[in-house]
DNA sequence: TGTACATCAGTGAACGCGCGTTCACTGATGTAC
DNA sequence: TGTACATCAGTGAACGCGCGTTCACTGATGTAC
């Protein structure tokens, strides 16, 4: 079934779409080939027309999983539709996400077999993360916080790190209290790291804030 | 060479001893069975007079894991040689700890995978954070903060969570300017949480504190 | 104390299976005339 | 516009390899006499 070159691109990023929800699922090493074009509709021999290697795809897939998680929660939208720090917190630590990890943030699923990965994929990693600590920082303004970069920058690592290390442990844990808990306190401490002092004393903290201010890269 | 009990108990030590090293630096599923009996100085077929199948070892492994980290870092020891919340959060996001993943934290190196394995290495993983939120919480107290139970909970289990992802990101991250960024300022965050207001006022925040009182579950 | 025997930790070859990868082939499409 | 041909995405059987597991065997030790 000979194709134009946008069909093959298609069924490219068909292959590519698939795996990283997989992945998120049931780790970098948890899906086969097979079952991926499978699931694609086409057999096993056709993966090698589009990758050179199975690694290539997981490249390719963590750095896909990443863009989209991004794209969905801000890049693509209006300011007005961009989730406030505190819904983005909420929304991270959520039982919606913990439970769909195939949908949900690539860092919070793979860090630990990201960690062990080939460099290529490391790097795509880090370009993830570096994008995901400026959206941060731009929402940590938009919702009032004044003072330097560095500041903020040293705000949204520790919100980065508390989230991805909540999420894993709340996958991680045998027992739904403890699993709840986990995400429940981890988001009530961070939305008062989030937020600035004044919001905090205010009826409403948490919802939504009118943007004072915005930052591009 | 058959052996006595002594002998076997000490054997099987020594497997899960090196699997538990192993494991947190390659992940759960990248050793084999083969390699890890041959460290131990063995060979394949004799894996079976220990352990029905190769999960039952894993489990064994991150049991026996989170309770020699626990047991290093404050359970065995006087109240006078254990670390304070401030050196525990340091020594855990340091760059001796990022890396040398078998020696270190399980949790850490393993959340992502453990969420994927069996209900018994899940429940066991399970029985390990608990414990170390009961320590977190004992040197919270132990630095001075006063308080119900249920507010220094949630620090622990944000102290926790940080921790977790943050030398997860440490490790997974491509740029070491980045990495130890994130350590960096994840340990700053988190020790003025974890500091009571007046400590922070001080010179010498971070430093050893006096234990004021101790917990016990 | 000395001897014969049963036990069973450890051996290492072999088995079966799943997986990543290869390869000769197919046939629909784009292109040249 | 219609026809012949070259391309190449996709097929599916086959290959090789590594891994978890099994199994008949060994031989040092603990035990019964």
């Amino acid at each position: 079934m000979g194709r134009s070159q946008a069909a093959k691109a298609e069924t490219h990023d068909r292959i590519v779409q698939i795996a990283s929800e997989r992945f998120r699922e049931a780790g970098l090493e948890g899906v086969s080939v097979a079952d991926l074009m499978k699931e694609a509709g086409l057999t096993v021999g056709g993966f090698y027309k589009h990758f050179a290697t199975r690694e290539d795809l997981v490249a390719e897939a963590v750095a896909h999983g990443q863009g989209a998680w991004l794209a969905r929660t801000a890049n693509a939208i209006s300011e007005e539709e961009k989730p406030t720090i505190a819904e983005l917190i909420d929304g991270y630590l959520s039982v919606a996400h913990r439970d769909a990890p195939g949908q949900g943030c690539v860092v919070g699923a793979l860090v630990g077999e990201i960690a062990r990965s080939r460099p290529q994929t490391r790097a795509l990693f880090t370009e993830g993360l570096k994008d995901t600590l400026v959206l941060l920082i731009d929402r940590l303004r938009a919702a009032g916080n004044e003072g330097d970069n560095a500041m903020l920058r040293r705000t949204a690592i520790s919100i980065c790190s508390a989230m991805i290390g909540a999420i894993g442990a709340a996958r991680a844990v045998d027992d739904p209290a403890l699993s709840e808990e986990i995400m429940r306190s981890t988001a009530a401490q961070l939305k008062t790291l989030a937020l600035p002092l004044e919001a905090t004393r205010r009826p409403g903290v948490g919802g939504r804030q009118s943007p004072r201010s915005q930052v591009s890269k």
